[in-house]
DNA sequence: CTTATTGCAAACCTTTTGCAACCTC
DNA sequence: GAGGTTGCAAAAGGTTTGCAATAAG
């Protein structure tokens, strides 16, 4: 545990709506300036590989970091500015969302996105 | 409509697990050796515009492109070798996929992602 | 002294763009 | 020829990597 992963943990924690890695690493630099950005994206890694943190990839733009770990959610992103938010499984097997989860949002589509391991990259490695 | 546009909706056409826009490229040259990638990209792109292509992205690696606009359905997506696949929503909000479905996958997380415009967005620019 | 971690810069991959040559009408 | 389309090469994100310097135990 360094300083600069300490920071970086910090600064993820407690965020509402999902930071970049670039934000990461500019409110990282406020408490730590020399603090650089390839630090930032290996503490980012090491902490998604703990499972600390989730990876958000929003399909334009850079993935997005979430602390939320421990709620099981899914997300809502701004077609435009790439925001990213939090909702949470609703009625509908969770298809639907209320109006406090929409957030102002005009909700335009929905995706579900299954991911696992297919049987031929099981069958390689194990 | 260009030869090269025709050969990319074609390539694109019936195919099951979905292509980037490499293997667009890669499949396209076999008729129109001369065809570069830029134009796959815009051309992929044209497609996505109008509607009548799908962009799928992966969350690793580039994104995949789905010819099949007409049925509604969502995607199973290795998170080794990135492939995608189509599935269709099952019981429970379409959260359950039946063993056809899962095409051998060892399915490790569902993620739902909402997609739309926020307040803010759509304040800006109507 | 050994090992891990940092910062920098360069590389990387995917996608977009500028632009001159090229069709098509 | 006027307009849109192509191919090339260069640029643009976003992210990773090689490596020497540094910090930590």
């Amino acid at each position: 545990v360094t300083p600069q992963r300490r920071v970086v943990a910090e600064v993820l924690d407690g965020e509402h709506v999902h930071l970049s890695a670039e934000s990461v690493h500019l409110r990282s630099q406020q408490r730590l300036p020399e603090i650089s950005l390839a630090t930032v994206y290996n503490t980012l890694n090491e902490l998604v590989a703990m499972g600390e943190v989730l990876e958000v990839s929003t399909g334009t733009g850079p993935k997005r970091y979430d602390p939320n770990v421990r709620e099981h959610h899914h997300h809502i992103v701004c077609t435009t500015c790439g925001d990213v938010r939090d909702v949470h499984p609703g009625g509908a097997g969770g298809l639907q969302l209320d109006d406090a989860d929409r957030a102002g949002f005009d909700v335009e589509r929905v995706d579900i996105v299954f991911r696992g391991r297919c049987g031929t990259c099981r069958a390689r490695t194990g």
